[in-house]
DNA sequence: TGGCGTATGCTAAAAAATTAGCAAAAGAGG
DNA sequence: CCTCTTTTGCTAATTTTTTAGCATACGCCA
Protein backbone atom coordinates (compact mmCIF):
# COMPACT_ATOMS: atom_id res chain seq x y z
CA UNK A 1 0.00 0.00 0.00
CA UNK A 2 2.69 2.65 1.38
CA UNK A 3 4.97 1.59 -1.91
CA UNK A 4 1.77 2.68 -4.43
CA UNK A 5 1.04 5.70 -2.46
CA UNK A 6 4.94 6.37 -2.46
CA UNK A 7 5.11 6.05 -6.26
CA UNK A 8 1.89 7.13 -7.08
CA UNK A 9 1.01 3.92 -9.09
CA UNK A 10 3.01 0.55 -10.04
CA UNK A 11 3.02 -2.75 -10.93
CA UNK A 12 3.68 -6.23 -9.29
CA UNK A 13 7.23 -6.08 -9.93
CA UNK A 14 6.84 -2.43 -8.74
CA UNK A 15 6.08 -3.23 -5.68
CA UNK A 16 7.77 -6.29 -4.90
CA UNK A 17 11.27 -4.46 -6.15
CA UNK A 18 10.39 -1.47 -3.80
CA UNK A 19 9.81 -4.16 -0.45
CA UNK A 20 13.06 -5.10 1.23
CA UNK A 21 11.49 -7.93 2.25
CA UNK A 22 9.97 -8.85 -0.97
CA UNK A 23 7.87 -11.94 -0.74
CA UNK A 24 7.39 -14.27 -3.84
CA UNK A 25 5.89 -12.19 -7.06
CA UNK A 26 2.98 -14.67 -6.62
CA UNK A 27 2.29 -13.32 -3.35
CA UNK A 28 2.37 -9.71 -4.42
CA UNK A 29 -0.18 -10.12 -7.51
CA UNK A 30 -2.39 -11.93 -5.14
CA UNK A 31 -2.14 -9.65 -2.83
CA UNK A 32 -2.65 -6.50 -5.15
CA UNK A 33 -5.84 -8.51 -6.51
CA UNK A 34 -6.97 -8.93 -3.05
CA UNK A 35 -6.31 -5.10 -2.02
CA UNK A 36 -8.39 -4.06 -5.05
CA UNK A 37 -11.40 -6.92 -4.09
CA UNK A 38 -11.34 -4.97 -0.22
CA UNK A 39 -11.51 -0.99 -2.43
CA UNK A 40 -7.81 0.11 -1.46
CA UNK A 41 -6.73 0.13 -5.03
CA UNK A 42 -7.70 0.07 -8.57
CA UNK A 43 -5.73 -0.93 -11.21
CA UNK A 44 -5.95 0.07 -15.05
CA UNK A 45 -4.03 -1.80 -17.87
CA UNK A 46 -1.28 -0.60 -19.82
CA UNK A 47 -0.29 -2.74 -22.45
CA UNK A 48 0.18 -6.01 -21.21
CA UNK A 49 1.00 -4.86 -17.61
CA UNK A 50 -1.80 -3.77 -14.99
CA UNK A 51 -0.76 -0.75 -13.14
CA UNK A 52 -2.10 -0.23 -9.47
CA UNK A 53 -2.97 3.15 -8.25
CA UNK A 54 -4.66 3.77 -4.39
CA UNK A 55 -8.19 4.78 -3.75
CA UNK A 56 -7.73 6.74 -0.97
CA UNK A 57 -6.40 10.24 -2.54
CA UNK A 58 -3.10 11.27 -1.71
CA UNK A 59 -3.71 14.21 0.16
CA UNK A 60 -5.94 12.19 2.74
CA UNK A 61 -3.42 8.96 3.06
CA UNK A 62 -0.93 11.53 3.91
CA UNK A 63 -3.09 13.22 6.42
CA UNK A 64 -3.92 10.13 8.03
CA UNK A 65 -0.39 8.65 8.31
CA UNK A 66 1.37 11.54 9.55
CA UNK A 67 -1.22 12.04 12.62
CA UNK A 68 -0.97 8.23 13.23
CA UNK A 69 2.46 8.72 13.61
CA UNK A 70 2.28 11.58 15.60
CA UNK A 71 -0.03 10.14 17.60
CA UNK A 72 1.15 6.84 18.21
CA UNK A 73 4.68 7.62 18.93
CA UNK A 74 4.72 11.36 19.58
CA UNK A 75 1.79 12.00 22.39
CA UNK A 76 -0.19 13.86 19.75
CA UNK A 77 1.93 16.39 19.42
CA UNK A 78 3.49 18.02 16.36
CA UNK A 79 6.43 20.01 18.12
CA UNK A 80 7.24 16.59 19.79
CA UNK A 81 7.77 15.05 16.40
CA UNK A 82 9.69 17.92 14.91
CA UNK A 83 11.84 17.99 17.40
CA UNK A 84 12.66 14.31 17.03
CA UNK A 85 13.26 14.83 13.35
CA UNK A 86 15.44 17.98 13.80
CA UNK A 87 17.36 15.92 16.17
CA UNK A 88 18.49 13.06 14.15
CA UNK A 89 18.73 14.46 10.94
CA UNK A 90 20.64 17.65 10.10
CA UNK A 91 17.86 19.26 8.01
CA UNK A 92 19.35 21.59 4.91
CA UNK A 93 18.48 25.72 6.13
CA UNK A 94 16.39 25.51 3.28
CA UNK A 95 13.98 23.16 5.11
CA UNK A 96 14.04 24.76 8.54
CA UNK A 97 13.62 28.17 6.71
CA UNK A 98 10.37 26.50 5.29
CA UNK A 99 9.26 25.54 8.39
CA UNK A 100 9.45 28.53 10.20
CA UNK A 101 7.92 30.07 6.88
CA UNK A 102 4.90 28.10 7.69
CA UNK A 103 4.67 28.15 10.98
CA UNK A 104 4.98 32.35 10.09
CA UNK A 105 1.24 31.95 8.39
CA UNK A 106 -0.14 29.57 10.80
CA UNK A 107 0.06 32.20 13.37
CA UNK A 108 -0.35 35.20 11.83
CA UNK A 109 -3.83 33.32 10.25
CA UNK A 110 -4.53 33.02 13.74
CA UNK A 111 -3.89 36.18 15.05
CA UNK A 112 -6.26 37.69 12.49
CA UNK A 113 -9.32 35.35 12.93
CA UNK A 114 -8.97 35.85 16.59
CA UNK B 1 3.42 -3.29 17.68
CA UNK B 2 2.33 0.43 17.65
CA UNK B 3 0.21 -0.06 20.41
CA UNK B 4 2.66 -1.36 22.56
CA UNK B 5 5.01 1.74 21.45
CA UNK B 6 1.91 3.94 22.17
CA UNK B 7 1.21 2.48 25.53
CA UNK B 8 5.32 1.41 26.12
CA UNK B 9 3.50 -1.65 27.78
CA UNK B 10 0.40 -4.20 27.36
CA UNK B 11 -0.77 -6.54 27.66
CA UNK B 12 -2.79 -8.98 25.18
CA UNK B 13 -5.99 -7.76 26.79
CA UNK B 14 -4.99 -4.15 26.31
CA UNK B 15 -3.46 -4.85 22.74
CA UNK B 16 -7.28 -6.08 21.78
CA UNK B 17 -8.85 -3.52 23.29
CA UNK B 18 -6.39 -1.05 21.51
CA UNK B 19 -7.22 -2.26 18.25
CA UNK B 20 -10.19 -0.60 16.20
CA UNK B 21 -10.58 -4.00 14.20
CA UNK B 22 -9.74 -6.41 17.07
CA UNK B 23 -9.41 -10.37 16.15
CA UNK B 24 -9.93 -12.19 18.40
CA UNK B 25 -8.16 -12.81 21.76
CA UNK B 26 -6.56 -15.60 20.40
CA UNK B 27 -5.14 -14.29 18.12
CA UNK B 28 -4.00 -11.23 19.38
CA UNK B 29 -2.09 -13.58 22.57
CA UNK B 30 -0.59 -16.19 19.32
CA UNK B 31 0.53 -12.70 17.72
CA UNK B 32 2.40 -11.31 20.37
CA UNK B 33 3.59 -15.01 21.34
CA UNK B 34 4.86 -14.48 17.75
CA UNK B 35 6.54 -11.45 17.43
CA UNK B 36 8.14 -12.00 20.71
CA UNK B 37 9.61 -15.28 18.76
CA UNK B 38 10.87 -12.94 15.95
CA UNK B 39 12.72 -10.52 18.56
CA UNK B 40 10.27 -7.70 18.38
CA UNK B 41 8.98 -7.94 21.90
CA UNK B 42 10.00 -9.40 25.38
CA UNK B 43 7.50 -9.30 28.15
CA UNK B 44 7.70 -10.04 31.63
CA UNK B 45 5.49 -11.79 34.35
CA UNK B 46 2.67 -9.60 36.80
CA UNK B 47 1.38 -11.26 39.06
CA UNK B 48 -1.06 -13.69 36.64
CA UNK B 49 -0.50 -11.65 33.02
CA UNK B 50 2.11 -11.24 30.60
CA UNK B 51 3.34 -7.80 30.20
CA UNK B 52 4.64 -7.48 26.57
CA UNK B 53 7.27 -4.06 26.05
CA UNK B 54 9.23 -3.49 22.65
CA UNK B 55 12.33 -4.08 22.52
CA UNK B 56 13.09 -1.13 20.16
CA UNK B 57 13.52 1.96 22.04
CA UNK B 58 11.27 4.39 22.12
CA UNK B 59 13.55 6.97 20.45
CA UNK B 60 14.79 4.49 18.06
CA UNK B 61 11.16 3.86 17.19
CA UNK B 62 9.87 7.19 16.88
CA UNK B 63 12.51 8.38 14.98
CA UNK B 64 12.19 5.52 12.22
CA UNK B 65 8.45 5.66 11.94
CA UNK B 66 8.51 9.32 11.85
CA UNK B 67 11.04 8.92 9.32
CA UNK B 68 9.44 6.17 7.58
CA UNK B 69 6.03 8.40 7.11
CA UNK B 70 7.90 11.51 5.57
CA UNK B 71 10.16 9.74 3.20
CA UNK B 72 7.24 7.73 1.90
CA UNK B 73 4.52 10.40 1.58
CA UNK B 74 6.41 13.68 1.56
CA UNK B 75 8.74 13.45 -0.61
CA UNK B 76 11.38 13.30 2.59
CA UNK B 77 10.82 16.71 3.28
CA UNK B 78 9.90 17.65 6.87
CA UNK B 79 8.77 21.01 5.64
CA UNK B 80 5.78 19.47 3.58
CA UNK B 81 5.04 17.35 6.66
CA UNK B 82 4.68 20.13 8.83
CA UNK B 83 2.67 22.01 6.27
CA UNK B 84 0.23 19.52 5.47
CA UNK B 85 -0.55 18.95 9.91
CA UNK B 86 -1.05 22.57 9.95
CA UNK B 87 -3.50 22.96 7.36
CA UNK B 88 -5.18 20.31 8.24
CA UNK B 89 -5.57 20.82 12.06
CA UNK B 90 -6.09 23.81 13.92
CA UNK B 91 -2.25 23.14 16.30
CA UNK B 92 -2.66 24.91 19.64
CA UNK B 93 -0.52 28.51 19.57
CA UNK B 94 1.95 26.43 21.86
CA UNK B 95 2.51 23.90 19.19
CA UNK B 96 3.23 26.49 16.94
CA UNK B 97 5.55 28.71 19.54
CA UNK B 98 7.45 25.20 20.61
CA UNK B 99 7.97 24.54 17.11
CA UNK B 100 8.98 28.11 16.35
CA UNK B 101 11.55 27.88 19.36
CA UNK B 102 12.76 24.20 17.66
CA UNK B 103 14.22 25.58 14.39
CA UNK B 104 15.71 28.62 15.67
CA UNK B 105 17.65 26.72 17.98
CA UNK B 106 18.32 24.46 15.43
CA UNK B 107 19.42 27.08 13.01
CA UNK B 108 21.80 28.84 15.68
CA UNK B 109 23.20 25.46 16.27
CA UNK B 110 23.87 25.53 12.13
CA UNK B 111 25.12 28.87 12.16
CA UNK B 112 27.81 28.20 15.08
CA UNK B 113 29.08 25.22 13.16
CA UNK B 114 29.60 26.77 10.00
C1' DT C 1 6.49 -12.43 -39.06
C1' DG C 2 8.96 -15.14 -35.81
C1' DG C 3 11.08 -15.47 -31.46
C1' DC C 4 11.92 -13.58 -26.83
C1' DG C 5 10.81 -11.55 -22.59
C1' DT C 6 7.29 -10.13 -19.57
C1' DA C 7 2.55 -10.27 -17.47
C1' DT C 8 -1.60 -12.10 -16.46
C1' DG C 9 -5.18 -16.02 -15.48
C1' DC C 10 -5.63 -19.96 -13.16
C1' DT C 11 -4.94 -24.02 -10.22
C1' DA C 12 -3.23 -26.61 -6.56
C1' DA C 13 -0.30 -27.12 -2.63
C1' DA C 14 2.17 -25.44 1.42
C1' DA C 15 2.71 -22.30 5.18
C1' DA C 16 0.97 -19.04 8.39
C1' DA C 17 -2.52 -16.62 10.86
C1' DT C 18 -6.89 -16.75 13.12
C1' DT C 19 -10.23 -18.89 15.69
C1' DA C 20 -12.57 -21.54 19.43
C1' DG C 21 -12.45 -23.75 23.59
C1' DC C 22 -11.00 -26.17 27.73
C1' DA C 23 -7.95 -27.22 31.71
C1' DA C 24 -5.04 -25.26 35.11
C1' DA C 25 -2.86 -21.58 37.89
C1' DA C 26 -2.98 -17.19 40.26
C1' DG C 27 -5.09 -13.20 42.58
C1' DA C 28 -9.06 -10.83 44.67
C1' DG C 29 -12.64 -10.59 47.87
C1' DG C 30 -15.80 -12.15 50.86
C1' DC D 1 -10.68 -21.16 52.91
C1' DC D 2 -13.68 -20.98 49.07
C1' DT D 3 -15.38 -19.03 44.90
C1' DC D 4 -15.15 -16.04 41.00
C1' DT D 5 -12.55 -13.88 37.60
C1' DT D 6 -8.70 -13.41 34.77
C1' DT D 7 -5.06 -15.21 32.11
C1' DT D 8 -2.05 -18.53 30.41
C1' DG D 9 -0.89 -23.26 28.18
C1' DC D 10 -2.35 -26.16 24.79
C1' DT D 11 -4.76 -28.38 20.96
C1' DA D 12 -7.38 -28.76 16.88
C1' DA D 13 -9.88 -26.82 13.18
C1' DT D 14 -10.66 -23.16 9.90
C1' DT D 15 -9.40 -19.40 7.08
C1' DT D 16 -6.12 -16.62 4.79
C1' DT D 17 -1.76 -15.79 2.76
C1' DT D 18 2.08 -17.31 0.29
C1' DT D 19 4.09 -20.10 -2.99
C1' DA D 20 5.09 -22.55 -7.43
C1' DG D 21 4.17 -23.36 -12.03
C1' DC D 22 2.03 -23.60 -16.52
C1' DA D 23 -0.73 -21.86 -20.42
C1' DT D 24 -1.83 -17.82 -22.77
C1' DA D 25 -1.57 -13.08 -24.48
C1' DC D 26 0.83 -8.96 -25.53
C1' DG D 27 4.59 -5.91 -27.10
C1' DC D 28 9.19 -5.39 -28.93
C1' DC D 29 12.49 -5.86 -32.38
C1' DA D 30 15.45 -8.05 -35.52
Amino acid sequence: MDVIHAKSEATAADVQAALPKAPSYSAVRALLRILEEKGFLKHREDGPRYVFTPIESPEHARGSALKRVVETFFDGSLANAVAALVDTEKLPPVELARIESIIKKAKAKQEVTR
